[in-house]
DNA sequence: TACCATTGCGCAATCC
DNA sequence: TGGATTGCGCAATGGT
């Protein structure tokens, strides 16, 4: 914190043809405080627009997430139906599935193969 | 930016025995003055652990993303195999599916419902 | 050398 | 009454 010129020395003249130097100094000064003055608030705004956004993404990924998570539930789910569905006849003495004996319309409806999210399920 | 009563008026004593009143508001603006700047420091690191917090936490969720993104691709492919063959032979004459013609051994490997992700998968 | 961006810091106004 | 926040300006510093 050193220059802090501000009505110093006895300088006569305002601002009206700038004698020599040291007023055009003072108004370079000033001109120059004034820029960073701005440059300081263009810069703050900046930082808390990212902050804000920031905590805009946090949520953004945390509903992503419960959605994931409630997709998860219901494919878990499915399998879990087919594969009892293959172990209890693969504990039968036949050895062999009827296939009138299966609903597949209601599994297969929900074909999560040709949901909405098909963007991650179709790539293989 | 009123108040910025340094060395002001023409005061004698600087500290020695305080005589009156002025320079008793002087030391406590002074007191009060560095507590304030005491406090605006504590916010300040404050906030900037709490924005430091946020950024980690928008990582760690995208990360958690990835992996059940991941996760709804394997039971995807899964499905879709079981799917594909009940379908099969849904579709031929006979109807039936001979068990011993499946090798469950792999798609049971993995089962979702025992996996170490069962925090989601076993709740139903 | 000039310029803008960032950052630490103190002041004062407000908030709580 | 007093700490916590916040907007603001200054100066130092970083990065062209």
């Amino acid at each position: 914190m050193a220059p802090k010129n501000k009505e110093s020395s006895g300088n006569a003249s305002k601002k009206s043809k700038r004698v020599i130097s040291e007023e055009d100094d003072d108004e370079d000064y000033r001109r120059r405080r004034d820029r960073n003055n701005q440059a300081v608030k263009r810069s703050r705004v900046k930082s808390k627009l990212k902050t804000q956004q920031t905590l805009e993404r946090v949520n953004q990924l945390k509903t992503e997430n419960e959605l994931l998570e409630e997709k998860i539930k219901m494919l878990t789910k499915e399998l879990g139906f087919l594969k009892d569905l293959f172990l209890a006849h693969a504990g039968s003495s036949q050895h062999t599935i009827n296939i009138q004996d299966l609903d597949l319309s209601t599994l297969l409806a929900d074909d999560p193969r040709s949901s909405d999210d098909a963007k991650t399920a179709t790539k293989l």
